[in-house]
DNA sequence: TCAATCCGTATC
DNA sequence: ATACGGATTGAC
């Protein structure tokens, strides 16, 4: 105990002795800088994102170095640094400001946040791996032969209309966003969260034309060789959407553009983020990509190895133990690598001059982080990208309804095919028409396959190509719907969704408890409800009974396929775990949609559309795609005219309508029925806002919601952190957990 | 009048 | 958790 025994000599450092230090303490009145002395020995390893321990309230605590200072406003005697870790400097400036941005989003610590954000440190992969070269960051990306070929085939003019780049920054730029102001102090408040972030006035949208319009604004084909431009020909890759070469372009200018992407059925999605990837690393700048789940980060991960050469990736994968995660961290960290892909975490990876970030299926839930403060991977990155006046691109071949937000307020641009590409590219779709329940077909084996379906599979498997059955889990909670019309039952007063406790019951609202016994249905005027669990048990092997002979493979939670050869067989698979087919399906069939559409959830039918046209997007463009559902239906007709546009912005205009996310902002307050009203009368809510409920939660719990619009938002988050803070400041032993944009509203 | 003790609050 | 300050108590 050498160190620090002879704790009188020690002196602060004569330039900046103070540090300002993140303490790990989960506390949110202690949700703010303390200031530290640093003691003149530690000096040089004393930097900004430096882990430290300290004492504080006499306890030896972690945290993080946040930045060093003259002076400190505190009027007590400040304690010195207890340790530096380590020298490496794990949180970078950028990502402490997005860190502390999000937490301001979300109602929560700075600590919490930051948990998430750097991944625990590995002393001995710290020294193990390689040291950063001074200026790793800096290098000149390799171009040339090593990098993918974006210019196929001849010379051809561009199609896309020669309009200038000029109007491209104006427009897509983010100088010109809702948010016009690009310095967002984050740790100034509630003010700060309306600039960081897409967070728009509920009263500022603007209506945007979108096809051929689009072109105008973002299409800009300049045709000159300049040095580092990107060659898309038109028709293919990038070069196939309107908009999509200019996107192209401006990354490799390293402009800060902005779109939504609604990729082809069919597309090589990977590949073409990666081709974005690599134009932004040619203009000297970092990406981070996030993806949901394994499967497409391996597939990411070989498209960057593909379009970067190696060496210029590295990614990060939830399942990694500790040293390799932190190996890999540190590759970002250090900047040994201008591309960063991973699962939800690696929204947060360092990187040097940060150019892109990119989303890819932005609807799964997996990209909502499931510890405190519960952020979501889109709103991270975007807040990224609106702090770092990066580029960001929000990807799938579904639209959520954030995305049409992005869209609709002008935040971001649209990347869409025109429609003649669509339909050269497009499966055959086609529903089966009425309800799925009833359509049975006399020749298939099993009763449940409706002809077309079974029809579309038998011709796919005698065509020798692999047929894709997708099968939704079961599990739903139960839910009513009309029993005339199907249209799901809402309360009349807040807009919730009515269960049924028991069969006789009185229809309840699951928001705010309200009964609605006399309901009747806003569509049809039919007062009659049934229950819409569904409650057929199919597993996967009695559905592939229906075609005897074939070979059936199953992929699911239990083992996941990637991909299946370009031959006959059936596979069998839950949603998202649909493998790729070399070549494409043959056929596709969506079963059991009832059970999706009815689900008692505000985000039933869009996630169901994201189900649907993913895994329609597998199927070959000769093939077929038939969904077992009813063709009136606006979900339906989404589908088969594969118009994710089109239904994003139906599903944002109903949700402005009854008052939902993200139209407006809510948050839910869960706990013990005390403790939430306790939080919720110390918590000085803005003006307008709204509570409903209390309903109950598991374990004698309740929780109350509450809504507000857009524009006062970060006013909201702000008023429950600060509530919290006077609960934990009284050490209030019963916990209540905020979430903003909760996963689930009920 | 002063020390011992209790309680609430801040934690640098 | 622990440390500190202010209030309270009780003995001289």
């Amino acid at each position: 105990m050498v160190t620090r025994s002879a704790r009188k000599d020690r002196e602060p450092a004569e330039q900046l002795p103070v540090a300002r230090v993140c303490v790990d303490v989960p506390l949110a009145h202690l949700d703010r800088p303390f200031d530290y002395l640093v003691e003149s020995a530690d000096d040089q390893v004393a930097r900004p994102g430096v882990r430290v321990k300290v004492r504080f309230a006499g306890q030896l605590v972690g945290g993080f170095l946040l930045e060093r200072v003259e002076s400190s406003p505190h009027t007590g005697k400040l304690a010195y640094l207890e340790k530096i870790v380590s020298p490496e400097q794990v949180l970078d400036p950028e990502v402490a400001r997005l860190a502390r941005a999000v937490a301001d989003r979300y109602a929560g610590n700075l600590c919490d946040v930051l948990r998430l954000a750097v991944p625990p440190r590995h002393a001995r992969v710290e020294t193990q791996a390689p040291k950063a070269l001074p200026n790793a960051a800096d290098q000149e990306p390799a171009t040339g032969e090593d990098e993918t070929e974006l210019d196929t085939g001849p010379e051809i003019e561009s199609e896309t209309r020669p309009e200038a780049g000029r109007e491209i920054e104006r427009e897509a730029g983010p100088e010109t966003g809702p948010e016009a102001e690009r310095e967002a102090g984050p740790e100034t408040g509630p003010e700060a969260e309306r600039e960081a972030g897409p967070e728009i006035e509920a009263g500022t949208e603007i209506e945007l034309e979108t096809g051929p319009e689009t072109e105008r604004e973002i299409g800009a084909e300049s045709g000159s060789g300049r040095k580092g431009a990107v060659e898309v020909a038109p028709g293919e890759g990038w070069g196939a959407y309107t908009a999509g070469a200019a996107f192209l372009r401006g990354l490799s200018e390293g402009r800060a553009l902005r779109a939504v992407w609604g990729a082809l059925p069919g597309e090589d999605w990977a590949r073409r983020i990666a081709e974005a990837a690599a134009a932004t690393v040619r203009a000297g700048r970092g990406v981070v990509i996030v993806v949901a789940d394994a499967r497409d980060l391996d597939r990411m991960d070989r498209a960057l190895g593909e379009a970067l050469g190696s060496g210029q990736h590295v990614a990060l994968n939830a399942a990694l133990g500790p040293a390799e995660r932190y190996r890999r961290f540190l590759q970002a960290s250090r900047h040994q690598v201008p591309v960063v892909v991973g699962t939800r975490a690696a929204m947060w990876a360092p990187a040097s001059k940060l150019g892109l970030v990119v989303i890819w299926d932005d609807g799964d839930d997996l990209h909502a982080e499931p510890r405190s403060p519960y952020p979501h991977a889109r709103e991270v990155l975007l807040t990224r990208a609106q702090l770092s006046d990066c580029a960001a691109l929000v990807a799938g071949f579904a639209r959520t309804g954030e995305a049409q937000l992005l869209l609709e307020t002008g935040w971001a641009k649209e990347i869409s095919a025109p429609r003649d590409t669509l339909r050269l590219r497009s499966p055959a779709i086609a529903p089966t028409g009425d309800d799925p329940q009833l359509a049975r077909d006399p020749g298939a084996a099993t009763a449940r396959l409706p002809s077309l379906a079974w029809q579309a599979a038998r011709q796919a498997l005698q065509h020798d190509t692999p047929v894709l059955v997708q099968v939704p889990r079961r599990g739903y909670l139960p839910n009513t719907a009309c029993a005339e019309c199907r249209t799901p039952a809402r309360c009349p007063h807040c807009s919730g969704s009515l269960g049924l406790a028991g069969a006789r019951d009185v229809p309840t609202c699951h928001w705010c408890g309200r009964a609605a016994a006399a309901y009747s249905c806003p569509n049809c005027g039919s007062r009659r409800l049934r229950a819409s669990v569904t409650g057929a048990r199919r597993t996967a092997e009695e559905l592939g009974r229906a075609f005897p002979g074939a070979t059936i493979r199953t992929s699911g939670r239990d083992e996941v396929l990637d991909h299946v050869p370009g031959e006959a067989a059936v596979v069998v698979a839950t949603p998202g775990a649909e493998p790729t087919a070399e070549g494409g399906y043959g056929a596709v069939l969506l079963l059991d949609t009832w059970a999706l559409l009815t689900r008692a959830d505000l985000r039933a039918a869009e996630e169901t559309m994201r189900r649907w046209l993913n895994a329609a997007a597998l199927a070959r463009s000769d093939g077929r795609v038939v969904v077992v559902a009813d063709g009136g239906l606006a979900t339906v007709q989404a589908l088969l005219r594969w118009d994710p546009g089109w239904f994003a912005a139906r599903e944002l205009a109903e949700r402005r309508e009854l008052g939902f996310p993200p139209a407006v902002r809510m948050a839910s307050v869960t706990g013990k029925a005390e403790a939430v009203a306790e939080l919720l009368s110390a918590a000085k809510l803005p003006d307008g806002a709204e509570l409903l409920g209390p309903v109950p939660a598991d374990d004698e719990q309740e929780r109350m919601l509450v809504r507000v619009n857009r524009g006062r938002a970060a006013e909201m988050a702000h008023a429950l952190h600060e509530a919290s803070g006077v609960r934990s400041a009284r050490k209030a032993a019963l916990p209540v957990r905020i979430e903003v944009d909760p996963a689930a509203l009920f």
